[in-house]
DNA sequence: TGGGGTCCT
DNA sequence: AGGACCC
């Protein structure tokens, strides 16, 4: 049943209410199509320094390095135009850069209040967040995007940020929901830099594999969309597998020992040779990974359960898995009043308005009847006669580079037009059609630009300009809060943040740290007195927290993400 | 090569 | 608990 196919996803519950449900055997069935998730990764600028520059303004104009032991663990952008870079020693770095100044980090307590201010205000936005390390978050916006579609007119939205291997890009109804992606990634980074003083990068994509890697194309303090048919291009973009995320030293020893080297040997590679060396279920997920597929869900991990809603009874197993996830979606939600913000979204280095985009590549849209992947399995597929295959290639996909690939990523590419990590493989110009493969060619596969298709307009823009939910809650118990700090905008465009910040750990995240260092002293104690009173959403784990209830519990639960699962860190369904 | 984290077996 | 992955 399960083959690990791109199947039983939760990403398109909020779709789900639309569609039929029937069931077919034990899978779930999928109507709509279009439905592919938004996901945003953001990553903080050099996270150790800037904490330290906030908590010692002076150290903003001085090369800086955080030191653990006998390493600079990570450094401010002044020491980076000295030579120095992450993970160096101390005595490389000193030599490099003698002026620089060290600061030890060995101890993380106000690296992990920050970051866990950080995760809190996006929460306040969507609970949806999941913090990887310190200093990176994924969201799953995607019930946020499909609100805002609702009320803005398409021709209010604009891509802020950067578009990867794009100058400009208008909007049209094929990447409006990439656009609200980045309209909310930027108000979110906007949001995190006035009221914790804190800058970073953003990714925005269909998937956390793909968001994570687009997010560091463009480095400090900046965001950057993948378009979907951009995925090959980005994939190929690596150098070496050990830049998949997912893909770690063992894996990499491994697959060298095999002769792969480039992210496109590994895409090509045959799969029962990878499963020799892997195991059926790794091999194609490293595979899938290689190609930008991923389907792993966007996991809380903190604990936003606030209410009774977790103790539910047992699951009925007449529920779907959607069901579930669907359920406590809402009941998620719903606890998440929000207030207006006035925040305006940052428009970076991108100026320019939309103007005509280069005539874009489509995502293909496949017909409603090739149902999901109800068992794309082997067996039904790989009996198939080839001409069958090739029919039901995506517009666009080359048929003769199709061929090469293993046969799940295959079915994967047909299946996934219905599913989320829709047009993945939706590789961009192409040219070189019809080789044969070039073992010394490393670079990726490539396939034509999709054909344009007649649109699916299940989204509807009405008018209704203005609709901002993003909210500024920062947490439901706070009240004090109405007093609008936060909502001050401390900064133009440009995100340098205010030399004078004054570090308040205690502060809620929407308050500005400068407008609060402005008030006079006293009042800010008295503010500091009620806040510390106040119980954060995301309790900070403390060092040695035993957390003898399991944090899995809680995440299987909270999230309803299949208990199952394989690799965390994006596992397949 | 730190000082943490997560999840799977 | 050990091993893989992540920062």
């Amino acid at each position: 049943m399960d083959t690990d196919e791109e199947g039983d996803n939760d990403w398109d519950r909020s779709l789900e209410s639309d569609m039929l449900e029937t069931t077919e055997g034990s899978s779930t069935n999928r109507v709509t199509s279009i439905s592919q998730r938004v996901i945003l990764h953001f990553d903080l600028d050099c996270f150790y320094a800037q904490v330290e520059m906030i908590r010692n303004p002076a150290l903003r104009t001085k090369p800086l390095g955080i030191q653990q032991k006998y390493l600079i663990v990570t450094c401010n952008y002044v020491a980076r135009e000295h030579g120095v870079s992450k993970m160096m020693s101390v005595t490389d770095a000193v030599e490099k850069c003698p002026q620089l100044v060290l600061v030890k980090g060995e101890d993380l307590t106000h690296y992990r209040e920050m970051s866990y201010k950080v995760t809190e205000l996006l929460m306040s936005y969507c609970p949806l967040v999941e913090r990887l390390g310190f200093d990176e978050n994924f969201m799953d916006v995607t019930e946020m995007v499909e609100r805002r579609l609702k009320d803005t007119r398409i021709s209010d939205l604009f891509f802020s940020g950067h578009v990867y291997k794009h100058e400009c890009m208008a909007v049209d109804d094929e990447n409006a929901r990439q656009a609200v992606g980045s309209m909310i990634a930027a108000e979110m980074r906007q949001a995190i830099f006035s009221t914790l003083g804190l800058t970073g990068c953003a990714g925005i994509a269909h998937n956390k594999l793909l968001a994570k890697l687009v997010s560091g194309t463009f480095k400090p303090n900046q965001q950057t969309t993948l378009l979907p048919y951009s995925t090959a291009e980005l994939m190929s973009s690596l150098r070496g597998l050990i830049k998949v995320p997912g893909i770690g030293y063992k894996t990499l020893e491994k697959l060298k020992a095999l002769g792969l080297e480039s992210v496109r040997d590994l895409q090509l590679y045959p799969l029962p040779d990878l499963v020799k060396e892997f195991g059926e279920v790794n091999a194609k997920r490293i595979q899938k990974l290689a190609c930008g597929f991923d389907d792993s869900p966007v996991t809380p991990a903190g604990p936003p359960q606030v209410e009774s809603d977790i103790c539910e009874p047992a699951a009925n197993s007449l529920f779907t898995q959607a069901d579930v996830l669907h359920k406590e979606d809402i009941s998620s939600n719903s606890m998440k009043p929000v207030k207006h913000t006035l925040i305006s979204p940052t428009q970076e280095l991108q100026t320019q308005p939309p103007l005509i985009k280069p005539k874009s590549p489509r995502q293909p849209v496949l017909e409603h009847s090739q149902v999901t992947n109800m068992n794309t399995s082997e067996s039904c597929m790989s009996n198939a006669p080839e001409k069958t295959l090739r029919s039901k290639l995506p517009p666009g996909v080359d048929p003769e580079v199709f061929e090469l690939l293993p046969e799940h990523i295959q079915m994967e590419l047909i299946s996934s037009f219905q599913n989320e990590d829709s047009a993945q493989l939706n590789y961009g110009p192409a040219d070189t059609s019809s080789e044969v493969v070039d073992p010394a060619d490393h670079s990726t596969l490539a396939f034509n630009q999709p054909a344009p298709e007649p649109c699916e307009s299940a989204l509807n823009y009405n008018r209704n300009p203005a609709s901002h939910e993003l909210g500024k809650a920062w947490s439901s118990a706070q009240s004090s809060m109405e007093l609008d700090f936060g909502l001050v905008e401390a900064t133009d465009s440009h995100d340098i943040p205010p030399a004078t910040q004054a570090p308040q750990s205690d502060i809620p995240a929407n308050v500005d740290p400068y407008v609060f260092s402005q008030l006079p002293v006293d009042v800010q104690r008295e503010l500091l007195t009620e806040w510390r009173q106040q119980k954060s959403v995301l309790k900070i784990p403390s060092k040695h927290s035993h957390k003898t209830s399991n944090t899995k519990d809680r995440k299987s639960t909270a999230k309803g993400s299949q208990g199952n699962n394989i690799l965390k860190y994006f596992k397949p369904n």
